[in-house]
DNA sequence: ATCAAAGTTAGCTAATTAGGTAACATTTTG
DNA sequence: CAAAATGTTACCTAATTAGCTAACTTTGAT
């Protein structure tokens, strides 16, 4: 496999603790890292643990597998908008931001 | 004033509390809203706190004032890597994502 | 090994952001 | 009030995303 997903497997097995429960809300952090931008890899991660391929993930969300790919592969810059539309309607997720400043 | 920032008072306060102190983190939360999206008034609170203008801010992250005006009044979508470039560049900080999914 | 499903890549086009300049409006300061 | 600083809006252009189709590749199942 060409990339690789850091916490799926820690992520998964907390996932597997858990399953059964209904009404579980799973929380993805994903910190932005200092070489490479790896939002795709928390994109894929979130629609793996869903057990929805490329394809079925564009249905819900409009689009299509190859866009859903690209962005997986952090092959293009991403705007708010459309980000937002993929977490909401495909994945049915909420997303937050945080900003961390260093005071001087 | 057009705009109402609602937790700039609060956060405000809550800043002038640790003023003073050097190497304290702030950390901002933004909780995407249910109606619109205010992406805008977290980076002008961000803004405002370290004394900027937006021509100050525009000079650091390499863009115009009529750019990060037209960013806090939400008058246009946003590119992730822009918002990126204007929070680390721009105002220092760091950003965060967060995804939160209610199991079914 | 073969076939089907899933995922990736390549073009092309249309829609939208980002950059630039200038004019206008608002707020602050003296 | 007047002037300066700050912020907003308008318009245009260039760069980039998003959408679309099709071909190619990889993975998984039988």
């Amino acid at each position: 496999m060409k990339k690789e997903h850091k916490h799926l497997t820690s992520f998964k097995s907390h996932l597997d603790q858990q399953y059964g429960q209904r009404g579980t809300i799973i929380r993805e952090e994903y910190e932005e890292g200092f070489e490479a931008f790896k939002l795709g890899a928390m994109l894929q991660d979130l629609r793996k643990e869903q057990g929805l391929t490329q394809e079925q993930l564009a249905l819900k969300c409009g689009t299509t597998k190859t866009y859903i790919s690209r962005i997986e592969n952090n092959a293009s810059d991403i705007r708010l908008s459309t980000l937002m539309r993929i977490i909401h309607e495909g994945l049915g997720g909420h997303l937050k931001f945080k900003v961390d400043i260093l005071l001087k």
